[in-house]
RNA sequence: GCGUCCGUAGCUCAAUUGGAUAGAGUUUCGGACUUCGGAUCCGACGGUUAUAGGUUCGAAUCCUAUCGGGCGCACCA
């Protein structure tokens, strides 16, 4: 349900016929008090000093060509010249009634559809999984399901990190220990790794080796490519475990690594060169942009290519031969210089129209309890892995010290939990800022957290155990808490479009967490199967309990987030 | 040094993009209930929005300065 645009277009209609010109677009915002009604609309003040008017006098008389039925239950002006506006009970009941077998829960489809690119996750293929891959596998998954749930046409692009100098490194010292060994795990590979590194910075020789044999990767040579893809390989098969443990929708099709754009590199410089955009400074290729001495080198004095030169290849790839709309970057926030730059060139040399959005979906840093970045105690980083298996079992924990359990299944309810939480805490702030990771607030029934989410839930599915029968009958809106929870449920759509908009999950769990509190008071106060409650009382509060229940299913999942019917 | 982001209750975070008396959770204290799942609900305490100016009907939000912090800055990704 689009509430908000369609009272945009009651306020304009209402302007038009009050004959008072507004070339601005109507907003409407939900009230900042319950006194002040449900939405208000504050564009008056702007509006009438643009006409050296009163503001009071012109919100009156726009306010007298607002028809106050159906939707609209009554209009005020307020203060200076607010307008604020009541939904009607009968209009809320019949749309809420309406959406109940609905199974988009009255979420609508965007009006123009877009082509959304969304490059997230972008492991390393020569480490392990860590922390520092949580965020943006989680906020971008997060927000491909949304796009798509809202009718775009997503595309998720995983682009792994398959290239450049670590792998020669790897080569190099896959072959100084001799090729039995290729084909260990990725857990040896991990360790395999840091032996290299060791090699590498100790021995100047073994170093050289390195880099040789980084150009032969680059030139085809076929024995080195061969090793090379043993260990993308197996360095695929553990993301792909960490992604079916996170509940992350990518595959190998959505994989376009590094080296993908290996071929388009050369074409790059030319594009470049033609166009006068790069030029050449003490051997490398650079661009120089505006307000800034240092240029962005494209290629290096001795011909390779850096990371710039990849993603402008990909930001070509994704404009013209995928066709975006929008290419969204899920990317950490200190990267944000880099984006911004790559963005300019790509649209300065034309690689990418004017009209593509292009957007970093910039995020903090994962923090521990003293506001470090997140280690392990010996200083290392944490392995996803490790962390999602601490998770579950911390979450096991916490469901084993509750009383009167009821029979679950115990590891998957403990896992949808431990997952959740993980899930839930980062997706609940603010992306931009730092985030502080704490497993005692994560794993709270308390506050706004998925464990709380899920009782919820598991209360409502509750509630329908304990009544078989048929829902029928309407939805009455009885007191000032249902009008709000009803009103809260059909938010639903505004709240997924202003987070798709902004790239804010935060936005989505914002709203639940307000939508389950309001339950929660309303399920206090209102009781529903106790003796002596009417039958349509009765009813239209069951399907108001069912209808919260479907709500904070498609918002969770939508968060990626599963639900369970006991806990 | 240059650039950039940030500074909100003791702590963790909001604030619909310039709107009305800055809201939640947590902590602490008090209360409700012979529990439709009490892992619930209600109330209280807690703020000069880092500081000082400015812009205007109106500022946490915009501008300027200062203080404090994070991050990034020529051949890694």
């Amino acid at each position: 349900m689009k509430i908000k645009s369609q009272l945009s277009q009651i306020i304009q209609a209402a302007l038009e016929r009050a004959d008072i010109p507004s070339d601005e677009e109507i907003i409407i915002s939900d009230a900042s008090k319950p006194e002040f009604g449900d939405y208000q609309f504050n564009g008056i003040m702007k509006l009438a000093k643009q006409l050296k008017k009163n503001p009071r006098e012109i919100a009156n008389q726009v306010i007298e060509q607002i028809p106050t039925e159906g939707m609209i239950a009554k209009v005020e002006v307020a203060g200076p010249g607010f307008i604020n506006i009541w939904l009607s009970n009968a209009w809320l009941s019949d749309q809420s009634s309406a959406i109940l077998d609905d199974t988009r829960v009255g979420v609508g489809y965007v009006e123009q559809p877009e082509k959304v690119i969304i490059d997230y996750s972008g492991p390393n293929m020569a480490k392990q999984m860590h922390v520092g891959h949580l965020r943006s596998s989680i906020i971008g998954d997060t927000l491909a399901t949304l796009l798509a749930f809202l009718g775009d046409e997503v595309i998720r692009q995983n682009h792994i990190g398959d290239w450049g100098t670590q792998f020669g490194m790897l080569i190099a010292y896959l072959e100084e220990q001799g090729t039995d060994s290729s084909h260990q795990e990725l857990k040896d590979l991990e360790q395999f790794y840091k032996d290299a590194k060791v090699r590498f910075d100790e021995s100047e020789a073994f170093a050289d080796t390195a880099r040789e044999y980084v150009v032969k990767i680059q030139q085809g040579d076929t024995h080195c490519l061969q090793l090379w893809q043993q260990f993308i390989d197996s360095s695929l098969r553990h993301c792909e475990e960490v992604y079916e443990k996170l509940g992350v929708n990518l595959t190998r099709d959505d994989v376009r690594a590094e080296s993908f754009y290996n071929d388009r590199l050369p074409a790059v410089i030319t594009t470049l060169q033609s166009q006068n955009i790069s030029t050449t400074s003490e051997g490398a290729e650079c661009v120089f942009l505006e307000g800034s001495d240092t240029p962005i080198i494209v290629q290096k004095g001795d011909g390779g290519y850096l990371y710039s030169t990849t993603d402008l290849a990909a930001l070509e790839y994704r404009a013209k031969e995928l066709q975006a709309d929008r290419i969204c970057y899920v990317v950490d926030a200190r990267q944000s210089e880099h984006f911004r730059q790559v963005f300019t060139i790509a649209k300065k040399a034309k690689m990418v129209p004017e009209s593509v959005k292009l957007e970093h979906i910039a995020f903090g840093t994962m923090m521990d309890k003293s506001g470090k970045p997140f280690k392990t105690r010996d200083g290392g980083t944490v392995k996803l892995i490790d962390l999602l298996d601490e998770a579950v079992v911390r979450a096991k924990a916490t469901i084993k010290e509750r009383e009167n359990q009821e029979e679950i299944d115990l590891d998957h309810v403990a896992t949808a939990l431990g997952i959740g939480a993980v899930k839930y805490a980062d997706l609940s702030i603010n992306r931009e800022s730092n985030y502080l990771f704490s497993w005692d607030k994560m794993l709270s029934f308390d506050g706004n957290t998925a464990l709380y989410m899920q009782y919820a839930y598991a209360r409502i599915q509750s509630i329908f155990r304990k009544y078989e029968g048929e829902l029928s009958g309407a939805i009455i809106i009885g007191d000032e808490l249902e009008h709000r929870l009803a009103l809260m449920l059909l938010k639903f759509e505004d709240t997924l479009t202003k987070a798709a908009v902004e790239a804010t999950p935060h936005t989505i769990t914002a709203y639940l967490y307000e939508l389950v509190t309001l339950f929660m008071k309303f399920y206090e106060q209102n009781p529903i199967l106790k003796e002596g409650v009417e039958e349509s009382t009765k009813m239209s509060r069951l399907q108001l309990a069912s209808l919260t229940g479907k709500v904070i299913k498609k918002g969770l999942e939508i968060l990626g987030i599963e639900v369970v019917d006991k806990i």
